[in-house]
DNA sequence: ACAAAAGTGTTTTATTTACACCCATGA
DNA sequence: TCATGGGTGTAAATAAAACACTTTTGT
């Protein structure tokens, strides 16, 4: 068998597609390169990973470099390991996306980025490397997920309405939903409890707030309740 | 920033869980170690991926080194990163399933593997390394893709009756399902045909062959089908 | 009083479940 | 002729879809 020293040349990094939703559009935060190669363009937050740190760590590293906030939503996605990926040598990336509450952080920068910005997912036709093609296979991962993981709720502020939850799901997987039946089916879960306030300030009958249960949730769970939208 | 060829020291493994179906049992391919970490442990195929190699690449390479068959599904799964998961330094491995039809191939002793077997899932509590761990995340979403993807089908011989196909999905999925909503279901979906041929030789009536009709399926999609069990 | 979004039930339709007997073959 | 699994339809229950008006607030 080959000398397996050989093989350890090689480069592990992470990507971390950052979603945020900001009222009817689904964002992900990118960082302008500021070197070659591929300076100047949009790219992915990712770093390489350190040799003795986790890839969890590492995606949680990076996120909290940018953002500095911690404890969010994360999931890996996929690996790409495209010889030519990199131009510095082999790199292989594994690909992480996070759920945050886009209102109650602004991104600075930082090691990693002089410039950052959440834009539109659906502005955005190029990104440096293969990262368009990672960012839509997080896309179509959180597409898929959002319907079968009460993990929207990671999307919005603590406290939601249901109007709101509602246009969260409409936007990310693209299809327009009834709001009867919407309000139906997520009361029927028993998964989201009334903290019995109200919105404020708003021309029209101000909407009740809700805030999603997770006690509820695992119960639920453990009685062999999946969710499903 | 760091000097990035500080980290040019990790190695990248592919390890393939290939699972076959065998009249009730699913199984998978497992090797017993030649050498020291793990010496006479059952352990997944894997192998680390060359250089200039495509993660792809690495994973059919290993599959078809102890099958000589090709061609066959493979999902990438989950990439497990673990500081310590390998005795010899950063082994960074992309976990892999394949489908293969069990009773068309022998597997075979080969470069990565004196000892060969497949052994039923279902006894297994136990393999080198993390690999445990790693097939229990390919048997996770192999469940999870059963249902949601025409891929059944690459377990059974090309020709197959409803019966297999329906104890298939009981198999993997491990619940009991209802003949005739099972058959009704499957032949709505227009995507097998009739072979028009019959089992033959045994004791009993003999059933309808049938195979995948790929065609069919893929004009389905287009139309807004959306495969599910 | 008007504009704007919140909130709320019923009917119809489609889907899913439950269920039992006759058929063709080999032994 | 018996044992074995193959093959088939209908009715009931459940879930999903369609749909419109009243309420509450700010301006």
């Amino acid at each position: 068998m080959t000398n397996s020293r050989e093989y350890f040349k090689s480069a592990i990094s992470v990507d971390n597609v950052v979603f945020g939703f900001d009222n009817g559009d689904l964002k992900v935060l990118l960082i302008k390169r500021g070197e070659e190669p591929f300076l100047g363009d949009w790219a992915l937050p990712g770093d390489l990973v350190l040799l003795e740190e986790e890839l969890e760590d590492a995606a949680n590293r990076i996120l909290y470099d940018l953002t500095a906030i911690s404890n969010v939503y994360l999931e890996q996605v996929k690996t790409f390991g495209g010889v030519s990926r990199h131009p510095k040598g082999r790199v292989i990336t594994v690909a992480y996306f996070s759920l945050v509450n886009k209102n109650k952080l602004n991104p600075k920068a930082s090691m990693f980025a002089k410039e950052i910005e959440w834009v539109s997912v659906k502005s955005i036709d190029y990104l440096a490397f293969d990262h368009f093609e990672i960012m839509n296979a997080c896309l179509a991962q959180l597409k898929q997920n959002l319907k079968l993981k009460p993990i929207g709720f990671e999307l919005l502020p603590e406290q939601f309405t249901l109007t709101e939850l509602q246009l969260l799901y409409e936007t990310v997987i693209g299809e327009s939903l009834d709001k009867r039946n919407f309000r139906k089916k997520i009361s029927k879960m028993g998964i989201i409890k009334d903290s019995n306030k109200y919105q404020t300030g708003v021309a029209h009958r101000p909407a009740r707030l809700f805030c999603f249960d997770e006690d509820m949730y695992r119960k639920a769970v453990e009685e062999g309740f999946t969710f499903e939208i």
